[in-house]
RNA sequence: GCCGGCGUAGCUUAGUCUGGUGGAGCACCCGGCUGUUAACCGGGCGGUCACCGGUUCAAAUCCGGUCGCCGGCGCCA
């Protein structure tokens, strides 16, 4: 008899035999019985231990063995409205494989006390599930790329150009020369569009900001596209079809996880195109209305954001933005003071999980405002090809993975929308 | 960088204001219990009170400093 998953196990009638292998969840000892609840990679189950239909040495070896003992287990599969779930495994043969030592995490837990574990930590069925949901959010999004014709791309991680704008990069030393890690990977792409037009990538991207919030991880992954041909306004219109392909499709293909998670599918069908447009200009207007002291040119902060979106149930774009806030190679608008983008803000108050817009072609134009940020105009000669040689319009966008969780999954914090979470003070384990 | 909070047993904590031999729950070990639901009952093991210095007859407690973590702000295509 070969080895089954709990969750089809749950599916069997009473009397079957089942065989299952897994982790020790729960441990529940009543003298001459033990109830030990199993967990495998796809859910729980109680086995019932009797003394009297087992081995006395199987029987020690369960008595012995600690939460998150890995074990094999057979016996006959029985409905019961006392077990969780409403089904349990009366055992008949009861194997160790490895007896785990005390486990350190236990019933109460500081934050800080899971995060220095974490490598233990991800064992649990938060967790489990996030990660679950994240690994077909990833497929979603690979198959709505692959259905729409985009090439996935592979750029480098490692690069010699320093960061656009104010942004922080983490520097080391590649052979005597400074490098860097990348923030984007953007300026590659849009290299990459000139034999492919459409592209796209997945890498994890850095950001050496000290950002203490719930929404900055210094290191996440970075989904990024690039298409040839496209103008803002068309550029908007991928993305609000990307997200809504993605919430459409985890509301369908990802209940279970949902449900574990909070989330309601009805919050993910809603959101279809097309997504609110909303200019930078409006957008102070509206906050101010709203009492916020804010001024053309000032960026937005998670309290603005928030306003922005309150009473909203899809996400929505905020577009053009003022030139000096954006960065150099954002196409500057027929009037002169805003660029060619748009953020997309997801609802409840999870903030940007987006940030795109058309690029601009204008050398003379990018080399002035990179003279503005200090930058090092050498480092971009090879940007500036891309526009000496057959440019075209063009746009693109970047989106954070572990954001768009953060929203789907409903987290409080962005740090469990990874395993192993690099934040400012924390790159253990 | 700034503001706030915290640091006591493996974990979660009481005790700190008002100085006088550090208590408890969980975990673990031993014993009991044949239907438990983060079981229960009895017993046991377990402490550099973050670290350094000072005040004092006496410091977890008061004072000064250092370190670490958490929350937030700022920063953040």
């Amino acid at each position: 008899m070969k080895f089954e998953k709990i969750k089809d196990v749950i599916k069997k009638e009473e009397g079957q035999k089942a065989k299952i292998r897994g982790w020790i969840y729960r441990k529940r000892s009543s003298g001459k019985i033990i109830f030990i609840v199993i967990r495998d990679s796809t859910g729980i189950i109680q086995t019932i231990v009797e003394k009297e239909k087992i081995s006395n040495e199987e029987f020690k070896k369960a008595e012995k063995a600690l939460i998150e003992s890995s074990v094999e287990i057979e016996g006959t599969v029985h409905e019961d409205k006392r077990a969780p779930g409403g089904k349990e495994i009366h055992v008949t043969k009861f194997n160790v494989v490895g007896f785990a030592q005390d486990f350190p995490i236990t019933e109460y837990q500081s934050v800080e006390f899971l995060l220095d574990n974490r490598h233990l930590w991800i064992r649990s069925r938060k967790l489990t599930e996030v990660m679950k949901l994240k690994a077909k959010m990833l497929r979603i999004i690979r198959r709505w790329f692959d259905e729409n014709d985009f090439y996935e791309v592979t750029p480098s991680v490692i690069t010699t150009n320093a960061a656009e704008g104010g942004a922080t990069v983490f520097s080391f030393d590649y052979f005597g020369q400074e490098a860097f890690l990348s923030q984007t990977a953007q300026m590659y792409l849009e290299a990459l569009i000139f034999s492919l037009e459409n592209v796209w990538c997945l890498t994890p991207s850095f950001r050496a900001e000290k950002s203490r919030t719930r929404r900055h991880l210094t290191e996440y992954w970075h989904l990024e596209a690039e298409e040839a041909w496209l103008n803002n306004e068309e550029n908007m219109k991928l993305q609000e079809e990307l997200i809504s392909y993605v919430c459409q499709s985890i509301a369908k293909e990802c209940k279970d996880e949902l449900e574990f998670l909070g989330r309601d599918p009805k919050d993910l069908k809603i959101v279809e195109p097309p997504f609110k447009r909303i200019k930078y200009k409006d957008a102070i207007k509206m906050l101010n209305e709203k009492g916020f002291d804010i001024k053309w040119g000032d960026d937005f902060g998670a309290p603005h954001e928030k306003a922005l979106v309150e009473g909203e149930e899809k996400p929505i774009f905020v577009t053009h933005f003022p030139v000096e806030s954006k960065a150099f190679y954002m196409k500057i608008s027929p009037d002169g003071k805003t660029v060619e983008c748009a953020d997309m803000l997801a609802p409840e108050g999870y903030g940007e999980i987006i940030g795109g817009s058309e690029r601009e072609e204008n050398i003379d134009s990018m080399i002035e405002r990179l003279k503005k940020d200090g930058a090092n105009i050498k480092n971009y000669e090879w940007y500036f090809d891309l526009r000496r040689y057959g440019s075209v319009p063009h746009s693109g966008f970047g989106l954070g993975i572990e954001r768009l969780l953060c929203w789907i999954a409903k987290l409080e914090h962005i740090r469990d929308a990874t395993p192993f979470p690099r934040l400012v003070r924390r790159a253990y384990p």
